[in-house]
DNA sequence: CAATTTGAAAATGTATACAAAATTAATTGA
DNA sequence: TCAATTAATTTTGTATACATTTTCAAATTG
């Protein structure tokens, strides 16, 4: 399979991960011996690892200098979901001009189906509940993206995730008054989908997303 | 400067301009050996620059099996466009919210009389307008991106114009009343950013961009 | 003759040695 | 004592050797 994502597979996302979960705090020098001596590995695929994360844009890097975990402001973090809604929203658009394939039809529907049953059959939140709706949703986001069929925005969406504490579930505390609220967007989004309706899958695809910019936003105050 | 640009400077860059000029077509297979044999130097910086531009997907890549410049489909060139207005919209919103420098304000001012002297001056189109006006136009979309305070924004912005026969002034071929349009609009979009008038600033920027897809996909009809 | 196996060639992945630059420590001078 | 210069150390940049995987062609087998 042909993809530019898979690389140094351990190293690469050992770091990512260390730097999405704080454990890398920003300003953290990353130099190679040390991260080679600590990882057990030599200096080079350390190395390719640091490129790939700079260019994702987690590092800061000056020649000669070396990298560094760079700063996230609350303000970047806030716009990441800005520019979440307006990716999200021209990938709806793109998916309602070009079509839902079969299997992706398949895809969504079950996942809406599944959320449907979770969210009627509980009346309060749990881990388990959070597991099948994050995967739900995961599930219903990452289908309308592959379906709008392009690469670029695909990509940008995947790096707008890739921002300390704003992977996914992580801060969000969503009620599940809210959780069904959300569920019932996915589903008119699904229908807007399958009426090829353009204009209204985009708009609602963005409004959807600012929704859950403001549960973001609130959970960040609450946390601090 | 600390930043995540510049790195295996010549090596990248070489590359990056063989690709997007069309020199390197879509589903050359880029071997370390034979670049490093061409290019005269080891295979070291060749694999950082191939990562680079994996990292900014001009490269597929598949592990022990290398990098290939990838295809871009016509769709996904059009649809370019349509994720650069967005972006470049969301840029003028977070402009106008934050406002601009003073040095921003002046360097917006300055690009914007330059383009108005030489518009009016000329009867028809040369390489020294178009030269002029490509700059002009460069500075101010620059401008307002770096003014939205969003290195992420930027980061994809810049992604969006590294795409094959989609670099600027390539393919666009406006008409001399055309880029009189075009210069108006940059007029009214800076007024309101003046006037921290986010919407309007978005919305007019979106449509400045959509304009100017309209003339690259008429250009690219008539190329081929 | 087609399909599979096998082996040589070539390509990528990793480790390491050396070069160049930057950082830090030490020395010198007033 | 403090500043500037110099030396030593550390760190990144590059080249190269070796390991592993893939590729491709020749040979074997049915």
């Amino acid at each position: 399979m042909i993809s530019n994502a898979t690389r140094s597979l351990s190293v690469t996302d050992h770091l990512r991960e260390s730097i999405l979960s704080g454990g890398l705090p920003a300003g953290t020098k990353l130099q190679e011996v040390r991260l080679s001596e600590e990882l057990g590995v030599s200096r080079t695929p350390i190395r390719a690892a640091l490129q790939t994360l700079s260019a994702a844009g987690l590092l800061d890097y000056a020649p000669n200098r070396g990298y560094v975990v760079r700063e996230f402001p609350i303000s970047e973090l806030v716009d990441a979901y800005e520019i979440r809604g307006a990716l999200e929203g021209l990938a709806a658009r793109f998916t309602a001009e070009r079509g839902l394939g079969d299997n992706q039809r398949l895809v969504i529907g079950q996942s809406l189906t599944k959320g449907r049953d979770i969210l009627t059959a509980s009346d309060l939140m749990n881990d388990h509940v959070l597991a099948i709706i994050g995967e739900t949703n995961a599930s219903f986001h990452d289908t309308i993206m592959e379906a709008s069929l392009n690469r670029l925005l695909s990509q940008m969406a995947q790096m707008s995730f890739q921002i300390p504490r704003v992977s996914n579930r992580n801060i969000i505390a969503f009620s599940l008054d809210e959780l069904r609220q959300r569920h019932d967007e996915h589903y008119l989004i699904y229908e807007a989908l399958l009426a090829r309706s353009a204009t209204k899958a985009e708009t609602l695809m963005r409004d959807h997303v600012a929704s859950i910019k403001f549960a973001a936003v609130r959970a960040l105050r609450e946390t601090r």
